[in-house]
DNA sequence: TCGTAATATTGCAATATTACGATAATAGAA
DNA sequence: TTCTATTATCGTAATATTGCAATATTACGA
């Protein structure tokens, strides 16, 4: 027990879930939240604008990253990031069309 | 360690964390889907619908009812529920409000 | 009242997540 | 080359989540 059986449900279902781990963590929405707020790529002061540890953001960032939402290069010493849009806006497409045939009223 | 440090975030970034959370597990986003298609409340057919035992399925459901999301009453013996369309809009305004200022083309 | 159906709660085992110190890797500066 | 700044990875401790069997609770019908 403990594991999610993932093999039950849908791809579609399990991405959808995926997805929202992302947005499931304060730090990984205030390290988005930021990132969006910058008129560019962001480097990683996100260490000192959060107040958690190098590695622990490092880790967030690779988790936000394997969701397909950053982007990210080199820049000499630094590594600088930013929002994928794209992938982002696949996100609210699936999430919001979730729901498009909700009924509003009962009970 | 292992704790999230949620004091040193705003209230709004750790609600939309919390409200993510529901989501961040398929059987919910799969016990949602099914609530969104049905005409009006439904009950605990979701044991056989989904796959898993009726433990878990009914704290699954309590999740999703802590989070605001759902509206149950007992009718005789069963508990029916539906949406908590409100809750489920406020959730989609805060997320959406959340990427407006991104902007799109840098690296 | 007693039995039964439906849902909730408890307790526990297994796994996942969070956080951080230590260390590694990489690139530019001295 | 050596030093330093920046980011990634590893190892580990603490906590959270997932899932289920067993049990409790609640409401109806006989």
């Amino acid at each position: 027990m403990g594991v999610t059986k993932r093999f039950i449900y849908t791809e579609n279902i399990n991405e959808i879930a995926n997805i929202a781990k992302v947005f499931a963590h304060p730090a990984r929405v205030s390290i988005l939240k930021y990132i969006s707020e910058q008129e560019g790529c962001i480097c990683n002061d996100l260490v000192d604008e959060i107040g958690l540890s190098q590695a622990t953001i490092s880790q967030h960032l690779s988790v936000i990253g394997d969701a397909g939402l950053l982007k990210g290069r080199f820049e000499g010493k630094k590594k600088c990031y930013c929002l994928n849009l794209e992938r982002f806006e696949e996100f609210q497409i699936l999430l919001n069309s979730f729901f498009n045939k909700t009924t509003s009223n009962c009970c």
